[in-house]
DNA sequence: CGCTAGATTGACGTGTTTCAAACCAAGTGG
DNA sequence: CCACTTGGTTTGAAACACGTCAATCTAGCG
């Protein structure tokens, strides 16, 4: 490939893996230079996704996989009655769409957080290339099984944590999701209303709401609307794995 | 391969894919014959497991995943603190250890709830082999991709269903899954103790036994000890999904 | 035939939800 | 520029589902 030598920077910058600063978190992670070119050649860029636009709709057609590369999303579960359930938090690097691959429609609706930018990466050619590359190949069932790992602790979450401990392994999850990617990992913004996040820890928002309260109360975090700032990293943390008497 | 034409029936029965039962509902599931030949070949048989034992321990090197062949499991992680969560239960021809591939130990770790016979598969041979061989390359995506999705449906489960919800759904899915493998969906037996179901669904013990009780009383299933019947499935399987006022 | 792990049942305490209302910030239009 | 929405957040009081504690019962098994 790289048929066009010269580009304006800022065009390659937007349109090209070596040049995304996310290619060490992301799928070409193990990939020698030429592979990535390989692997960069089926991506298809798309036009960036407004606040609570869907990304794709539960039971579209399954196509393609999604890395993140700016922005946020959720991924929303709905079945029969008006029940959603929130399965995930996607956030810049991660791949969204992996729970499809078996099916012929997407199980959940995928719906941008705040204004988001996607590779979109055509499944079928992702697993013809992955043939030759036993890297991507290695990296596709790492993400997969990351996921398995993430989903599993969030099962123990559901099943055996209080309140308080979920809301603190919340924070404590995303401040490290932040850290990994080179931001603050003290100080960043929320991109999900109270809502989601109770739908997501199954708490009710009041619930959400009124533990924020107590942690601020107890100068473990000082959250203003949607900006966190994590005062107390170490109490936090054990806020979130036990909650003795 | 195949360089032994002619052996016991019996023997033939217990070592290879191609005259195994759950060849429809595993790994090579996919595959053409002479393939399916040069699956067998990689798979390493074991000696059965006996109630209580130890597939793997969490911590364990990551070597290979398992088909279950006969029998069950089931998935416990432990952390810091005695808390441990039971976060699966694996029946014949599901898939064991996927949640490892990128990771050099089992998060978790996997023991027999009875006697149980598994199939090795060590996993750099099944990715070599999955190189030269896209079908079953696709069925490894498969396998993790349900497993994903039922994370998921489990996520759902314990983040917002009811106590009654949740076991009549469990039910409702072990039914599924008997069926699926051939067996009858209306009675069978529970090969896991009350505890273990508890752990999983995130319920206490008791609890688990008041519903039993109250689903008994209301003629939707005969469980005694281990032995369930259900006798009513549409109501089940209405219970399952919504519990109006 | 008694021992012990597992299962059941009851009474009580409590964390979380639910219902209801107030509050707040950010738009929007007059 | 200020009422007036509108969506989201916070706070309070009451109801309830589930967990905990404790006792009893059952079944498998040496």
């Amino acid at each position: 490939m790289l048929e066009a030598p010269q580009r304006r920077r800022a065009v390659l910058h937007e349109a090209r893996c070596q040049t995304c600063s996310l290619s060490s978190l992301c799928l070409p992670l193990a990939l020698e230079l030429e592979d990535i070119d390989q692997f960069d050649a089926i991506i298809r860029r798309r036009a960036p996704l407004k606040k609570g636009e869907h990304l794709f709709y539960q039971g579209d057609a399954f196509n393609s996989v999604y890395a993140v590369r700016s922005g946020s999303l959720k991924q929303v579960t709905s079945e029969g009655g008006g029940h959603d359930q929130l399965t995930n938090f996607y956030l810049p690097s991660e791949l969204v769409g992996l729970d499809a691959i078996d099916e012929p429609h997407y199980p959940g609706s995928v719906i941008a957080l705040e204004t988001t930018t996607v590779c979109e990466i055509p499944f079928d050619r992702l697993d013809q290339l992955s043939e030759k590359l036993p890297e991507l190949r290695g990296q596709i069932y790492r993400s997969m099984s990351k996921e398995l790992r993430n989903d599993r602790r969030m099962m123990r979450l559901l099943s055996g944590k209080t309140a308080d401990q979920r809301l603190a392994t919340f924070l404590v999850t995303l401040s490290d999701r932040f850290r990994r990617r080179g931001y603050s990992p003290y100080s960043f913004r929320l991109s999900m209303p109270r809502a989601d996040i109770g739908n997501y820890l199954g708490l009710a928002v009041e619930t959400v709401s009124r533990i924020v309260s107590r942690f601020q109360s107890q100068d473990v975090v000082a959250i203003s609307g949607r900006e966190v700032n994590i005062l107390d990293m170490a109490k936090l943390q054990r806020l979130a794995e036990e909650e003795p008497a």
